[in-house]
DNA sequence: GATGAATGAGTCTTCATTCAT
DNA sequence: GATGAATGAAGACTCATTCAT
């Protein structure tokens, strides 16, 4: 008698079989994705092209956005690991690298299928998944914050919060653009300017 | 048959009365797609909601796509006209109060109908007519490059076009994501700090 | 929002237009339910048999379930209006009189659309509608609890409720299992053995 | 490509574990069939509900007919069985206490399940099966008529053909009715004034 | 015998769009 | 011009049933 309706998978695949068919639909709706859009995204046109009969593949995902959802919780963890691992790392460095890095990482970040990302992000927002990007979005925040926070010494704000917010917007609107235009993504000045703002805006020196 | 859907009004009213009906139709648009979002959004339910038989909507719009698209360039040039009012005067201050002047602009400019912005930028750019948005984004970013190019011995760039892309897209984020909080767009230390973004971004002492 | 479903018309016709297909729906429910039983109607058949578009059906009627609503209410209606057009004169005949009354009118109305009585009642009971012919049962009980009640001095009954009770199932069963074996249903001993039971029940002399 | 789909069990278990497993899902589906109703019963439902998987289901019902036929015969197996063993009791007695008892038995013998009683018999008659309830209900009249036949110079009746039709439709729908009211099914007035009504009506004084 | 993944025909239902009045 | 009844293609989703393991 749940309200709202579920979008979260429906049985998890045991056999090796049921595994296979999950992976053929979440590829298949990436690809059924990228192709036609989220309005053009049929429950049937995804099972078909996965190779897959209708029936299987509501035996695994509720709905439609289930299905979608699934995908973005994947492609958002591909993005987050990538992030996580170097992490650690960028907290070590001198202010001035540790801007290099982060931002070629974000690029690096929206590079690993940017037409897929670009789909999820302009067409699919209503699922309620969504949420999940918005997370990233915040964690991004406060660790941007507390990274500020730490060094607000060596810099040249106030507000680790409120810079925390302008920086994360930037670089993340940049780095998002950039990747709609894949010659611009490549573009090694625009890693230069883009470190350029951090640094003049933080007060620090050049790397 | 007709291969390419038209997506422009179908005719344009010259009587009191018409006008009337596509006024209200547009509002109703804007109403229940704030409600009930884009596939939510019904030409039936608009019709509707516009105390207008869903006969008369096709009189005036030949499609649903129609429908959304006049009201996407209605809210575009609202926030266009809003813009070109002020830009003459801005050109002509120095660069630290052209800035300021500017960043305020654009909040102001999200601020016209936040909810009805939100909606849009979200869940409709697979309506052809979000193009108009992007355009919009294309002028920014010119005029931002004209200036920065007018003005280039002050700055501290070498190509006003990098510096433009990195401008415009920092700033659009900053004020769109400001916009989706409403207790940030009033923040007075929000302006300060993107302002100091770009003026420090671009070696411009305070104004 | 509402939690459960329905099950009522969705708009009532204004047009003669509608009235029409309004009632050729129906009629098309009763035939098709006949012919291949609840779990055999589709609302598709139905939109065929009733030579409509499917739309059309669904303009009206939300559901399944709404669609055989109406058709039970109107049967109810029909078995209904038979009966009280002739229950005030009932209530004024003598005791033997009014119980073969009684006992024919209710013949009659199972008569009206034996077919379609018997589908309803043994195929569709689920249908929240279905409580209608509870209602009816409902109301006959009480009726006839308050005849017995007014005239329990010439009756050998203790309490006119259990009474009620007795005779109205007792009644409802014979006329509604005559109603499924056609050659039954016209037998005057069945009408004559009925009343007898009554009568002697009740401590009534012959009429 | 067979025409006529059977509807009959397919295998009668023979080793333990067999029986156990078609009891499971016996039990499974009166319970599945009380809980969510004819509509909402479902093979897969069953299967899960006796904790079996549904090719073993197949196993031994060849389709969801079969499964709930199954279910209606042990029922019917049930009360069946409950009258029979006392019938014959039943033949010796003086009338009156043989119309007591009988009346009596057949309230008890809906009172053996009138959860399970009450659905199948208000949802389950599209079920071909449903001819074995009519089947009793024709055994129920022939004995009637039988003992009615046997005992005609003491009774006042003269068919008793047309006799046990109204005895046995009444009685019948008396205790089918009190069944589904709880707590009719136990007030000893609803017996005293059943017993009353045939007494009366056979012509046989009190007992 | 048991399992449960896979199947796909068949339903319900929506909604953009047309057109007779 | 306005109306709203009618249309039907299209899509989401279910569930009885099969069959390879």
């Amino acid at each position: 008698m749940q309200r709202q309706v579920r979008t979260t998978p429906r049985k998890h695949p045991r056999q090796e079989r049921s595994r296979a068919t999950v992976d053929a639909l979440l590829e298949a709706t990436a690809r059924v994705l990228v192709k036609r859009g989220f309005d053009g995204l049929t429950t049937n046109l995804v099972a078909d092209a996965a190779g897959v009969s209708i029936g299987s593949l509501y035996q695994y995902f509720p709905n439609k956005a289930a299905l979608v959802g699934a995908l973005i919780e994947k492609h958002v963890d591909d993005m987050m690991s990538l992030c996580l691992s170097e992490l650690a790392r960028v907290a070590q460095l001198p202010m001035a690298q540790a801007i290099r890095c982060m931002i070629e990482l974000m690029i690096r970040a929206h590079a690993v299928d940017p037409e897929l990302h670009r789909v999820l992000t302009e067409q699919v927002p209503r699922v309620g998944r969504m949420a999940k990007l918005l997370e990233v979005d915040a964690m991004c925040h406060r660790m941007v914050a507390a990274l500020l926070a730490a060094r607000k010494p060596e810099l040249a704000i106030e507000d680790p919060d409120i810079a925390a917010f302008v920086l994360v917007s930037a670089i993340e609107a940049i780095t998002h653009r950039a990747a709609l235009s894949p010659d611009l993504l490549g573009d090694p000045r625009l890693v230069e300017e883009t470190c350029a703002l951090v640094r003049r805006y933080l007060g620090v020196a050049d790397g």
